[in-house]
DNA sequence: TCAAATTCATTCGTATGCAAATGATATCAA
DNA sequence: TTGATATCATTTGCATACGAATGAATTTGA
């Protein structure tokens, strides 16, 4: 093999640009995908709240009382985000929000008994959710698949 | 055992609600932290196009002209969110619109020489994008987990 | 053929999602 | 103590994302 030619095959390896790109084999694309799927098959199911709104009611319902920063870092909004889903669930009455007594920064944001009411009406539902996002694969491939899925979040 | 005791216990048994229900845990939940955890990514990479905007210029520069609609089909974008997108690319001078000589009612999207140059450029780019999203995996894990993401996407 | 149904695109309204700037309050450190 | 930092919240601006309504053009089917 002359010079010339090493020359030649080494550019033609140094080429994968662009020819095999495929935008639907990236695993950026599919998430989003994915994601929209799981939006859909909520909405399907619960069609008067976003899941955005149901993480931050359940939450709520987890951990009690907290400022609207510190349930935005537990449900992973930024504070401009959870703000906004915070008061169209305070204008529908399902949390309530207060001042912190000694850190004068802080908003406190509590369920109310009608948001209360909503989290145990809704947690079964989202249960099934949460099944049927997954039917697609086997209980082996869930198991593995949100182990994956987790490392990744 | 009493028959007191039996219903008692069915009860226990038949009622996981509220409690073991952890939002964190939740398929869609971590989908959405994984996808948000990729968008921040390609940002860090790339910073003067959004990951749909990316979507639409490779897609162009894979299959050519297309309508608008079919572009977006392509890239899973509905009607309204893909002409924003367009839109978006036009003003920038990376795509440009024409009309369908026979089907008076269909957009043609085309990329333009600026938009070719920006995908052969950004190709590259986008390759270390996915393959940083998926840094948290070993080789095989990946290879699994693109399989079963694909399954629910 | 021609009325009904479908497709393509646009527009409006609502809801995330995030960067950046701002203001109020609290904490830290010299 | 007080000046520099940091934290909490708000606001603005921009970019998806999608349902629903609308209008124009095409296709279908009786």
């Amino acid at each position: 093999m002359s010079a010339e030619d090493v020359k030649l095959k080494l550019v033609e390896a140094e080429e994968p640009d662009e020819n095999d790109y495929r935008l639907q084999d990236q695993v950026g694309f599919i998430l989003r995908k994915a994601h929209q799927r799981h939006v859909s098959i909520f909405a399907a199911h619960i069609a008067d709240l976003t899941p955005p709104q149901f993480a931050a009611l359940a939450k709520l319902h987890d951990v009690g009382e907290t400022s609207q920063n510190q349930l935005g870092s537990l449900i992973a909004m930024d504070a401009a985000t959870v703000k906004g889903v915070i008061d169209r669930l305070k204008a529908r009455g399902l949390v309530e929000l207060s001042k912190h007594e000694v850190d004068k920064r802080r908003l406190l944001v509590n369920l109310t008994a009608e948001g209360r009411d909503a989290v145990a009406r809704l947690i079964p539902i989202a249960r099934d959710i949460t099944q049927e996002t997954l039917a697609p694969l086997s209980a082996k491939e869930v198991a593995i698949f949100m182990r994956l899925l987790a490392k990744l979040a």
